[in-house]
DNA sequence: CGTCCTTACGAACACTGTTCTATGAAGGAA
DNA sequence: TTCCTTCATAGAACAGTGTTCGTAAGGACG
């Protein structure tokens, strides 16, 4: 079972556009739920990876046939989105404070982007759909409250909102990729990024000058920074354009 | 064969960890070539997606069975790789212009997403991985060089790359996402985004008003704005961005 | 008791990327 | 010319994938 804060979801209709199930598992003992099934596809996740999460490995996992899942998930995607959603549940969200505004969206960012990156590649979900989960929805609500409580104009925190998650989700997604990568290397963390940018840096220096000679000369700022450190710049640029459009800003 | 440009890629090293061919193809008269395999892939991509660019199904097309492709493309991996590359080909890129280096950018960035978008899914490829291929190269230094001619500190320009270029892929990712669901629901593009738009518009003004309170009072704003409008404000955020960090602005 | 409805699930379908193995043809050396 | 090596070509197979079909079982209701 997820012990895990979920937010509060009762009574938040379901997007309609999300097909129903054959039927409602009703008041099955205890074998074989929606609730299960998420928990079994949560555990390969944190143990093997999202491409560990089949519907047989699901099904192997409880005992069963990857048929017996259809009855209560009608799809792989279905289930990872309920996936995401369940997963979504650990982001804690600050109270607004219409005085920091700034900080606390680089708060919530770094929040989702640390739980993302908690669970293996799950990062890859989001990208593939627009999420409509009750805590997508719960985050969304908080985000583009603290944005209006900042000063931003409706129009432009609810395209704000938008552009934060795409590039959220899209770095997570990134960084999660090269965890998958260095973890089928076999090598160690330090190891394998010293290795990868030794073979970048050698890449780099070893191009003709004469046809390349910014990525030549520039190396080394084209190669520094951590994963976290170009994150973290990434925000702030986008944090800075946003201020722009606060009413009374510079520009406008 | 391709008829478009791919600038010049002559006589630029490849990437040490791209590992080689069993042999090089040398002489073959005509049959099988690695040029010719990306040929295929890309007439599949453009014609059906890049679901449909499966080592069987280029090798179908190429009248021959899969265990062939393998002896000129080491993996599937690879060969996206240089569908990706080959399709890079196709950006044109201004020359830079210190007075206009706001608008360059801008200017590439919607070439390389126009391009992107152009052709299927592709840009699901590039969110994959760190793209080393000579077009790669060719753009990163033609954009490093704008940004540097603006004024804009070396190590910021070179982490602003970075990060410009994972927004507009996972842009152009989103946007192929809703046109294979779209193709994929034998809709009218107009028709299904208009179903896509009421749906959610509608799923929001249900949502309880006193848990939701921002969202449902500004449904109207959330949903505002195509995809277009959406991947220009996010540009414009960045850039704003960018320039408070150009040497003498107003912060630094 | 019989009927109905829903969950459960083995088997099968049509795929996927990749590797092993055998075959055949071409090129160089003696 | 003959031999031998090298390498592109593929057929077959392996271990997977998501999903559907048809059937069996079990509880609820008339």
């Amino acid at each position: 079972m997820a012990t895990v804060d979920q937010g509060q979801d009762a009574e938040i209709p379901a997007p309609p556009w999300r097909k129903r199930r054959r039927s409602t598992p009703a008041k099955a003992k205890q074998p074989l739920s929606q609730d299960l099934i998420v928990d079994t596809a949560l555990r390969i996740l944190d143990a093997e990876g999202l491409d560990a999460v089949s519907m047989r490995r699901v099904a192997q996992e409880l005992d069963t046939g990857p048929a017996s899942l259809y009855a209560h998930v009608s799809n792989k995607e279905e289930l990872l989105e309920l996936l995401l959603d369940r997963v979504s549940g650990e982001m804690r969200l600050p109270e607004p404070d219409p005085e920091r505004w700034r900080e606390q969206i680089k708060e919530v960012a770094h929040e989702i982007h640390r739980v993302l990156s908690a669970h293996a590649d799950i990062a890859r979900v989001p990208l593939g759909m627009i999420p409509t989960g009750p805590n997508a929805l719960r985050i969304n609500e908080r985000v583009m409250t603290i944005m209006l409580a900042g000063g931003v104009p409706p129009r432009i925190a609810a395209w704000a909102v938008d552009r934060f998650y795409l590039y959220i989700n899209s770095d997570a997604y990134e960084g999660s990729i090269h965890v998958t990568k260095q973890r089928a290397s076999g090598l160690e963390p330090a190891e394998y990024i010293a290795r990868f940018l030794g073979q970048v840096r050698e890449y780099f220096t070893s191009l003709p000058a004469d046809r390349f000679p910014v990525t030549v000369r520039h190396a080394p700022e084209l190669m520094s920074g951590d994963g976290g450190e170009r994150f973290e710049f990434g925000l702030e640029l986008m944090i800075r354009g946003l201020e722009s459009y606060v009413e009374g800003s510079k520009e406008a």
